[in-house]
DNA sequence: TCATAAATGCTAAAATATTAGCATATTACG
DNA sequence: CGTAATATGCTAATATTTTAGCATTTATGA
């Protein structure tokens, strides 16, 4: 599967799969709910129809209406959109990507501290130098 | 400035600001060079322009190129891409979100020891908890 | 069962994004 | 200088995306 985050998409199909992503899997007035600018009902059950199309999306029906989930794992799809980040924004630096990321929240001592055992974790366990 | 990650531009204009980000500052000719399935110099004249319009560029004259860079510093275009994928992918998870990072590339013990004093120095300087 | 509400299927119009091409300006250099 | 090479300015054609609307289907419950 392609990378959704810079190829291929529009930008309301992306704007929908952020949507689905985040929500796990969705209904048509569940995804009209989240939109900026929501346009009517009908362009997005397009929206939804092209991406299951283009092998994004893939729907079952529940009831009369249809649920529409990703067919690419969420960790995976996330995974990608992270090294594009980390790519385009951080100079392919670790370290500065997680900066960027302690700096936006206050973190909890707790959550520090399993920070860092995770952190131990990867130096016993990691492949490297 | 808008976040131009998911919302306003286009794909193309997407692309470009990524390129623009990756480089720091680029020349018609930079762009083009990077961007997939390259359109042509006009093209990417016209898309460049668009996003001066638009308020995400600006360009000064370099000999007779010109050269465009972003108007909002990278740091805080970077911080607001990784808000974005953080809430659409790791449930606004910091921990979630730095395990998928740690995973994403082998990093040696020194990058290990670093990420450990960062993490320390949370610990002694942040305001919750 | 049958009427109603709420969903989808489809098609084509409208809006926007993308592209090409020609005219003009600018630099470099013989 | 003046000519070639390499830029940009602009405009309009093309392609794609986004949208609306009408026809049809499906579940629900009086």
């Amino acid at each position: 599967m392609e990378d959704y985050g810079t190829v291929k998409l529009s930008r309301r199909e992306r704007q929908i799969m952020d949507i689905v992503y985040q929500r796990g899997h969705v209904s048509v007035a569940d995804v009209l709910k989240d939109l900026p600018d929501p346009p009517t009902y009908s362009t997005v059950r397009a929206l939804l129809r092209i991406l299951e199309e283009k092998g994004y999306l893939t729907h079952k029906k529940d009831g009369k209406r249809y649920i529409y989930r990703p067919t690419q794992p969420r960790h995976l799809a996330g995974r990608s959109a992270l090294k594009q980040i980390f790519q385009t924004f951080f100079d392919k630096s670790i370290e500065k990507t997680v900066i960027a990321l302690v700096s936006e929240v206050d973190l909890s001592d707790e959550e520090l501290d399993r920070l860092s055992q995770l952190i131990e974790q990867a130096k016993k366990g990691g492949t490297s130098s």
